[in-house]
DNA sequence: GTCTATAGGAAGATAGAC
DNA sequence: GTCTATCTTCCTATAGAC
């Protein structure tokens, strides 16, 4: 990939962000990205495969910045707690990823072609999740007797629907972290 | 409100669900309804006030329907469940308001318009939940150490999550309610 | 209240020069 | 590879008759 695509797809994100997968216009690409409407059109083909593409593009900024995550804890749970709150930040580019990520599971619902990749990138995260919660089992900061997998599965779900609230209004971040926390140590918890 | 405007509410509901919101063409809401584009303008001005009175059309629906979950169950543990499991069905109801709640949802992203309204129903849908969840604490099946409103606000935005990966092919439906069911155990354990 | 017909404009896509 | 200019299609919205 040409470095002149990474920025026709870096512009995409940000113009996805600023106005969703819906209002994604080419031309308003085109002068994001300082480019003509036609070069996108050399480059992509036609605005399906732009977005097919500009999707794959989130996916792999976001498996870059897990990894940060995993770099900052002292143990298992506390790198659970910055994984998963880790989506609920209030900065450009957390919103911006958020934001692009929602768009693209809500135009999955009616697009075929998103649908495989998104779930893909959806199970790599959880099963991140999963890997940590069974590392926090081992090391005796969580309850041996949850399954590491459902509970990765409800909690990216969870910090789905939080964030969903959060950028649309329904929540403020300070609440959507405090339910998080609270829902991690209710998944952790002896029960 | 006339019997023509709830009618042609109904088709945009059934129209939103198969095509999104972004897919809502005036030209095909105006076949599904069988009438004119013209008498649609007649009715609801634009296009954007179509949306805002579809958006609390759905809503409508939705408080009508949890009222009969209501009326099933013989205990508020039950009836929470019930509740809440409602909103995952695989019938062509439940499937048709929640691909349409959750383009609601991501539509506010960048709708202004449609957050208040959108805030408000959460809003009432959150504390009717936590209303049940204080009456399973009344009656001893729910732990009384848990926070009503909080656990409320979890599972409700659980079962966004979940019900948008199910509509966009991440998961099954089964798969969503078994985690559901385990969430709502978790809630309301004692730890 | 409801229709037919159409104005008017926005947005996707391409032709052809450089 | 990249641009300017433009074509075409599609869609919202309105005018005006009934």
């Amino acid at each position: 990939m040409s470095e002149r695509q990474k920025s026709i797809l870096d512009a995409a994100v940000r113009v996805i962000a600023r106005a969703g997968v819906r209002g994604l216009r080419v031309e308003q690409l085109a002068a994001e990205a300082g480019i003509s409407t036609a070069l996108i059109y050399y480059h992509f083909g036609d605005r399906a495969g732009l977005l097919r593409r500009t999707l794959e593009h989130i996916n792999e900024d976001a498996a870059g910045y897990t990894q940060q995550a995993a770099a900052k804890a002292t143990d298992a749970r506390g790198e659970l707690e910055l994984l998963l709150l880790l989506e609920l930040q209030d900065t450009e580019s957390v919103r911006t990823n958020s934001t692009a990520w929602g768009e693209l599971r809500a135009s999955a619902v009616f697009n075929e072609d998103l649908r495989e990749p998104l779930a893909e990138s959806t199970r790599v995260w959880v099963d991140e999740v999963a890997e940590v919660i069974r590392r926090a089992q081992a090391s005796g900061s969580a309850s041996p007797l949850a399954d590491p997998l459902d509970a990765a599965e409800r909690l990216t779900c969870l910090v789905e629907g939080l964030s969903e609230r959060w950028l649309s209004g329904s929540m403020t971040i300070a609440r959507a972290r405090k339910l998080l926390r609270g829902a991690i140590a209710a998944e952790l918890a002896e029960r």
